[in-house]
DNA sequence: CGTACCCTTGATGTTCCTCAATGGAAGTGG
DNA sequence: CCACTTCCATTGAGGAACATCAAGGGTACG
């Protein structure tokens, strides 16, 4: 399998496969070849197997995660100890940025490898340079955080102010339009976490889906796909 | 009364009552003061009354604003027409930089005076070229946004996994360490709007509050004024 | 002094969580 | 490749937490 080969690959710095993980993302794909070259050779390759815990609240931070193959899930556990999924990672998408900024320089939610990941990492020390050098990635860094703030207060307003059915509904008529073809998608994780995400139980998930089933406005499929039968009427709901 | 002496300075461009401005905030306050001096130049002040709007959500965003004087309560509106508060601006604070960054370059929340407020504007083209000149300010932001991000992830988390009951107790908790002397704070926005930040209604805070102070927990003083009586038996509802 | 808004308290209803049991899927080890 | 285990999804019954509706009283502000 190739499993053997991408072993093989990571455990040596970055060469040509590195090139692919800075180039997948925004913060760094603006600049010019030679400039990506520079910032591969400060990489290098991790992976992780399923169930493997990345990094996990309060440890300290010391590096930029890029996602190259795999998924990842970011979550974090409340005061009392239940957890909130807080987004999924698909490949080109980075992580633990944000322990690099603030002040403790601890992070403050977990990362968890969902398959079999394979990760491109910038210490610490590396990306500050990379910021000082570049300021252009700078603004690459606040316009991304823009968008998570952005997404964050959405989902908070969401928790706060929607009833379950529409939050799932919004999250359906959301996620086709991210990932669905054909008004069908695929749920990028499990009920459990999607309950968890939606600020809510698997058994409430399971009921509220098969009422939006029954009142013909989407229709479950094997292996966690969604076919969304009416938009309009999702999000009336 | 100085409303007039301050109405006066704020309808003319920045002198000396402007570096007042830059120098309260942290993304700029760590540079010389000549630096700070060239900044004030860019700023121009506006005042509002209270209950007037300084920007909507959907409305083009054109600068940063800095709180010199009064209170703003920013907020949205969610999808299904209900509000909810995320956060009640104090002198030295800003708000407006996240539509700066974003794509779209229009507000996604709600900025209401409440109270006579003083601003110091600073127009988005303006701060753009401070933020090529001195790539500090970049680096500031970010740490900005990376307390913001938290903030609003760890509001989501708890909106979505606590009770209502241990929200308020939080809320109190944290609210008495920001601004409380001797157990005692005075909350600073209405009970109304407390409930909306919480993501719960106004008779709930009621109930809530009484139980606590059944409890033995806080005691309620006139004018929105809370002192806590036990604080470890607070977090530990 | 009057009006408008806010807070409080009570009664009722609904949403959704919890607990428990079963069925099913996926992963593990022989 | 099959049996076994474990985790996940589903369904049901019950109940708790909280929203909603309605009315009275307080408070701030013109």
């Amino acid at each position: 399998m190739d499993k053997e080969v991408n072993k093989k690959t990571c455990s040596v710095h970055g060469e040509l496969s590195h090139d692919h993980c800075i180039s997948l993302v925004p913060i760094f794909n603006h600049l010019s070849e030679e400039q990506m070259v520079e910032i591969s050779e400060l990489t290098h390759a991790v992976e992780y197997k399923k169930g493997e815990i990345i990094y996990r609240a309060q440890e300290a931070s010391n590096a930029l995660y890029i996602l190259s193959r795999g998924k990842i899930k970011i979550y974090r556990i409340s005061e009392s100890g239940k957890d909130q999924i807080q987004r999924i990672l698909t490949p080109g998408e980075f992580t633990g940025e944000l322990a690099l900024f603030n002040e403790e320089e601890i992070h403050d939610s977990y990362a968890e490898a969902l398959e079999e990941v394979q990760i491109c990492m910038v210490k610490r020390e590396d990306f500050s340079k990379l910021l000082q050098k570049y300021p252009s990635i700078a603004l690459k860094v606040l316009s991304e955080f823009s968008k998570r703030l952005e997404a964050s207060e959405k989902q908070a307003i969401r928790i706060a102010t929607e009833k379950v059915e529409t939050r799932i509904a919004m999250y359906l008529a959301e996620t086709m339009d991210r990932y669905g073809e054909n008004q069908t998608f695929t749920i990028p994780m499990k009920k459990k976490d999607l309950a968890s995400h939606l600020g809510t139980t698997p058994e409430t998930i399971s009921r509220k889906l098969l009422e939006l089933e029954e009142a013909k406005l989407i229709s479950q499929l094997p292996q966690n796909k969604i076919k969304v039968l009416d938009l309009d009427g999702l999000l009336l709901i």
